[in-house]
DNA sequence: TTCTCCATGTTACAGAATAACAAGTCAACC
DNA sequence: GGTTGACTTGTTATTCTGTAACATGGAGAA
């Protein structure tokens, strides 16, 4: 049981997403004062942005939101909250859709596959610790040495699914 | 053993490059030709361009290649050859790199993981099977139906690994 | 206090991708 | 042979994404 509280299910499923999302602010403040580094009110709100749902936003809809909030409104206001998001592990970045998402999980490290779904967009991360053992193995009997691996599924979640049917 | 000729480390590895090559062009044709499809000019020296090396180009790389052999000299140009490549399997789309690079086994349906060097640059293309079963896995155990996936590697191959040492 | 580090903001630009339209090619069909 | 219709190639113009370079301002250390 890697990840107690949110699962795969828990994020497309129903749910109390107020929780879920100061859950993982908590989870955000107490890493970050673990490194020493600071949550500044740009960046508090730009992870505040992301957690309001689980899908992925552009940089360009962060920063329209941060500058309709009073904060600057030219890219690098943008770009520089989320990369330090992302670089501290509050948030990840989808490379298929150019977007962010949240972490909901900051507390534990970790380098997950992300589960995108083509209906409701909604983003999961799932434990990829076999897949990238997967990987690892087949590039290994190639002589490559993996040092880091994107990995993106994109299908329906089970939500999804079920409206559809 | 899925994938004769070509392997991970034959990229890799010095090599008789022009039969490489050429080869991949040969397959390119003849799906193609199954398919119905037409290998026009743009969209053959496109293909042509891409297998010059195993690393990915840019689309604005291969659009100054073809507007200096006389082809269009606007972006929809190589976007259009490009788009045609990798919607008949001649050729995919690295995520990471914003960039394309020709598929060396066309004539077999597939769906790789990627493999790049990141001293080199080169790419190989590495049977997914396994790593995409594992994936469907955990997804499948959150109720998540993985309907494609991006896998993208980024570490170092065995060549450049042994002159770094 | 003063100095330094870091964060925030700006302007300006670079890089990647697509929308919308015009014109040419070519084979099928009358 | 000429006409039609699908496809291909080319253009202009615009949008979306991302970064470089520089100026300002604040909070803590010396
Ligand atoms: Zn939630
Ligand atoms: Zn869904
Ligand atoms: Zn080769
Ligand atoms: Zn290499």
């Amino acid at each position: 049981m890697p990840r107690p509280e949110i699962d795969i299910a828990g994020v497309f499923a129903p749910h109390d997403h107020k929780t879920c999302a100061s859950r993982a602010l908590d989870e955000a403040e107490a890493r970050l004062l673990a490194e020493g580094a600071r949550l500044t009110p740009v960046r508090r709100r730009t992870l505040e942005i992301l957690l309001e749902s689980h899908r992925a936003l552009g940089a360009y809809d962060v920063l329209d939101r941060l500058a309709a909030e009073g904060f600057g409104r030219q890219p690098p206001v943008a770009y520089r909250a989320l990369e330090f998001l992302v670089q501290h592990g509050l948030a990840h970045r989808l490379q298929r859709l150019n977007a962010f998402t949240a972490c909901l999980h900051p507390g534990s490290d970790h380098n997950p596959a992300f589960l995108i779904c083509r209906s409701c967009d909604k983003i999961a991360e799932a434990n990829a610790g076999e897949v990238r053992e997967a990987l690892a193995d087949v590039a290994g009997h190639g002589g490559f040495r993996v040092e880091r691996a994107t990995i993106e599924a994109l299908g329906l979640c089970n939500a999804c699914a079920e409206a559809e049917a």
